[in-house]
Formats: C-alpha cells, structure tokens, sequence
DNA sequence: TTGTAAGCGTTATCAC
DNA sequence: GTGATAACGCTTACAA
C-alpha cells in the first residue's frame, strides 16, 4: 500500500535509477550536467516514487532556498494586498517562493517573525518602513540576508529600498486642500510611533500648512491604528472639536472610510458640510460613495519592482539600489470648498 | 567586527560555555533536563553570541518544526483576511508558526504550494474548502501532515474539517429574498469550478427557488472571479437580461460591491430600481451605501477554532473532528421588495 | 546530569 | 558524465 512506503529519499532514487546520488541531484539541479538517457532514467525513478526533496537537508547543504520572506503590518486591510501580490508574482516568475507574515504593527513580533524567517533559511526578505531596532539591520547583515525596504523613500538613503515620499505626498494632497480654501484641516492618523510613513505623512501637511503661512501646531490630531472602526470613532471626536475642522485628512484610506460613514451616521454631508481625503488609493476609495479623494500608491508597480530587484541583489546582479515611485494626486467628490 | 564573525552553530555555544553539543540542545528543548548551573552557562553563551538555531538541521533532526502552512485563495480582498488572522494568534498562543501562500484561485498553483509547505516541513496545513485533486490528499497522508480543511462543511465528511453550510446559508438567504416577493433572481457567481463553496451557494439558491415552486433553470447566472471589478461588469451584463432580475444575488460581498457600484454609475437606486445581497459580512459590506443584505459568517471563531484544532492534532489531543458554525443572516437596506 | 556518536537528506568537491 | 565522500547543524538514543 502506498500509504505505508515511507517518504522516499535521493537515495531511493538513486537506488531505483541505478545510478549515485550525485548523479540524482543534478539531474534535479542542473539537468545539462547530466546526459540525456541517465536523466530520463532518474526522471522517471523519481515520478514513479513521488519523491520531493527535502527542504531543510537541501538549506543546509546548498545554503540557499530560493525562499523570500515579507513581513508586512496586517493582513486585515487591502493597504498591502495588492503590493504584495504583485511581489509575489515577480518572484514567482523567478523561480523563488515567497513566504509571508503579519506583524499586527507590533515591533518586537515583527522581529520574531523576521528571526522565524531567517532561521527557516530565507535568501532574502521585504520589510515595510525603515523605522526599525538597528539590532535588527545588524543581524541581518551578519546572517547576509538580502533586505529590501518597501514603501517609503529616503533621499539619500542606504538601505536598498523601494518606495514613495510620504511626506511629499501628503505634503501635495493638503496642499491641494488648502487650495480648495479649506483653514482648518484636522488629521487622523496612524500610530506614529516607530511607523516612518505615518510620520512623513503627518510632517507633510504641517509643511504644507507652513507653506501657506497657517498655523501647524494648532492642527487637532488623533492617532489611532488603521482600522475603519477607529476611523468612525476619531472622526466623531474631531467633530467635537473647536473650531470645527472643514476637513478632515486621515492616514490612509482606511481611516477615511470609517470616517466617511461616520459622517453619514451623523447626518453629515460629504463635502457640503465636511471634507474628507485618505491615502493609498486603494479599491475601496472609489466604492464609497461619494468616491474619496486620496493620493495614489502605485502598489502593483512597488510590489513587482521589489520583487525584480530582490531577486537580483541576491544573485548579484543590483548591490541594492534606492529607487523612488511617484504618486498620484486624486481629487474625487468627497474633497470641496469649506462649507460657506 | 561583529560582522566578520561567522554565523555560531550549536558547536560554538558548546565550546564557549564548556559543554556538550548535547547539553546545549537540552537547554534549548527541554530546560528542566539540565541542572540550572549549567543552564544559566548554557543560555550566557547563547546570549552572547547571539546564537539562532539552524532550522533545516532541526526539522532534519527532530522531524517537527512547529510551523503550519495556510494556503488562501486570495490576499487580495478581506475574504480571508480576519479568519486568517484569527488562525495567526491562536497558533501563536500555542507556540507555532504561521507560513501562509495565496494561490489565486489556482488548483496547479496550490498544489505546488501545498509541496512547498510540506517540503518546509510543515506540520500541519490549513486549506480552504474541499475540492481538490484526490493525489494531494493522498500525499499528504503520506508524509503525515495533520490537514484542517476550512470555510466549509459538509455532513459526514470524513475530512477534519471546520466551517459552515455553504448550501444551506445561501438557500436562507434567497429564502428570505424570495420572501421579500422577488420572482426573478439574477445570480453573480464565482467561478464554481473547483470551488465547492460556490458550487454550494449556487446550489442553495436553487433550492430555495424549487422549494418555492420557481424554476431555477431559468434564472440568469454570470460566473466570475471575486473582483470588485468583475461584480460590476457581470451586474452592468444582468441588467441586459430579459426578464431583468429584480434582485441580484452575489456569490460574495465583493462581487455585491461591485455590483452596487455599477448600479449607481448607471443611475440605478438600490433596492428601490433593484436589489443586491452579498455572502461573508466582511467590513465592506456595512461600508458601503446602502449597507448589504448578506450571510455573515462567523471568520474570526472559525480561525481560532481551527488553529486550536489543529494544534490538537497535531499533538495528539484531537484525531481531527468535523465541527459546523453557523451564519447569520444580516438584512440590510440593499435588500427591498421588487419595483411595483 | 552530562557526554559520545550516529544519523537526518542534501549538495559540492574531487577523482575517475 | 558519473561516483565517492565529506560536510552542513542539529537531536537523540545510549553510555558513562
């Protein structure tokens, strides 16, 4: 019964094809090292008995697993989803696998997470931001895992990474808010705390603000984690305050839309009675109705890049560059004129 | 310099704290077999050279790992996400680590996921519903991995598995949207191929339209993938059909979405012109506006339950059991009676 | 309680 | 082109 033959080694194969171990494994890994009719003779040894290779035997003999790991903050929202599909398709195409974790946006399980992944041999790995314990950059330099920044850029960074400028971005959108006449922008953002894009987004509209001769620091601000529920809660909170603000910006687009159906919960009219922006531009900004104005993350584009240039610094072929990917502003209905 | 010394295996921890490789691995695995002297010696050199266990050696040696695999359809939408998520934290608790794949809906892409797992060393698998090649459970028995088959149930399966009724929810739900006095039923399905989920949704519709002397043979059906895009063109193509349905039901909550979109961009009132319903209760559907008639069904009991479950049996306490949860119907103003 | 040593299943370096 | 054989880093009887 097949179910009671254990799990077939090389040297099954071997045995079966009549040839040597060696011989097995470069037909498996280098095919053109091998003669044709004692590969086709493996080959079939191989079919007939279902053998797979043993991944951790093969880590530790090959070091190497063509394996890549991303760590990203949640799962429970699409902000990453499209990203990392389109990673994973890069790397796909490049004959490597990708595994992936979520952090929860917590720093020292993110670390775990990242040791977890290093430790089951991962070749290379994509984080999110660069606000991280240099512990971290150092184990992973000393374990020589390939790392690659995704979603925000430095200027003159030298981290490899991949990403856009948050802080001009969002510098952009409020700047496209004021100039639709709007003096009292309130903010909900991210946790800034350790989270590098949540600060430059919030920097961005405090220079932007600055730039128009307005006061920053009297911006009300309500940091909370991104989730729909806390941006229905925060918006309710901003409306208290005084003055009222005109518009509210939030941290992403997932903050918007709570905040979006809070205002309609309320009774309140998006735009006539308050503005409200978000940011990523993801699938769900032009659900909503009316449809969000935000700022477009070109995350397909990111994601796939990433896998390109990961893939390449781990067969050397890049040293790790630091490239940048531009925005793009989205004006849509749920941005107008401060009510009269 | 820290970064010229080379990765420390178990032989250097030995060798700096005086013991045995032997000693050390206890110290790792099993504490409370090593006298606390040598233990507070033991983890001293750990910490000072920042020693990381090799996982390919151990999976090697120990044949475990404490790692269990997930394969989703698709990271791309919320779906899957809170289920997921949920699975994460209880096996965390437990102390195992999540790997997860997305397959894209892709029977070739899953199997050579599901191979990619196994050859890690998984432990255990998490999948989603049951339909699938009969070879990959068989090689799964085979290399004993402990297999939880999820968001599905069927009555008398011998598969562990945990989920719900997909038939019997969907037939409730065109129940109740039948009750509402709709004759004509349009019906935006994912692909049923392969997907027993859909198939069992499909199914219950029929149903529940037979149950109610209508036939089900002549209701209009649009297969498509779960993309928000796609909802609105297959909703754009059922409005085309003759009788035009007075209800569209979709096979999930992001084709709804989609669906409702399309409807107010060619200036349909929902439910007043038209009704739609959705399935899952994911965050969107109380998003958007109107808010979505749809099945909820329970996604964060069922990841927690199912990481509980497999850790049990994986550890012996559970030889897998087939346990049912129940959705709740949620209506919601996308559902009306049908125009006069 | 601790040490010795035999695997675990590959890959890679040599010879042949 | 192919075959021995030595790593690779860890766990686990078995001995001491």
């Amino acid at each position: 019964m097949s179910s009671l033959r254990s799990i077939p080694t090389l040297d099954d194969v071997a045995r079966a094809a009549g040839v040597s171990t060696a011989t097995v494994s470069r037909c498996l890994n280098s095919p053109d090292r091998v003669i044709e009719k004692t590969r086709i003779k493996v080959m079939a040894a191989v079919e007939q008995l279902g053998y797979t290779p043993n991944f951790g035997a093969r880590a530790m003999a090959a070091k190497r697993t063509f394996t890549i790991g991303a760590i990203i903050p949640t799962m429970e929202n699409a902000i990453f989803a499209r990203g990392l599909q389109a990673f994973q398709e890069a790397l796909h195409a490049r004959g490597y696998t990708l595994l992936v974790s979520s952090s929860g946006y917590k720093a020292d399980v993110e670390a775990e997470q990242i040791r977890a992944l290093v430790a089951r041999g991962a070749d290379g790995l994509l984080l999110i931001g660069r606000d991280r314990d240099p512990s971290i950059y150092e184990f992973l330099q000393h374990r020589s895992v390939a790392t690659l920044i995704a979603w925000t850029f430095e200027k003159g960074s030298t981290q490899p990474s991949i990403g856009f400028d948050n802080h001009a971005a969002m510098k952009a959108l409020a700047t496209a808010v004021i100039g639709k006449g709007h003096q009292h922008i309130g903010l909900i953002s991210g946790i800034i705390e350790g989270n590098d894009r949540a600060a430059g987004r919030y920097a961005g509209i405090c220079d932007a603000l600055r730039a128009h001769g307005l006061d920053a620091t009297a911006m009300p601000i309500i940091e909370t984690p991104y989730e729909v529920e806390n941006g229905a809660a925060a918006f309710a909170d901003m409306m208290q305050r005084t003055p009222r603000p005109t518009v509210v910006m939030c941290g992403n687009d997932v903050l918007a839309v709570g905040a979006m159906k809070r205002a309609r919960d309320m009774g309140l009219r998006v735009p006539e009675d308050v503005s409200i922006t978000g940011f990523d531009d993801i699938e769900l900004a032009r659900i909503v109705t009316p449809e969000l104005t935000t700022m477009h993350v070109p995350h397909r584009d990111m994601g796939q890049r990433a896998g390109e240039e990961l893939v390449n610094m781990l067969e050397g072929t890049s040293a790790g560059s630091v490239v940048e990917l531009e925005c793009a502003l989205k004006l849509r209905a749920s941005l107008g004129p401060p009510p009269a």
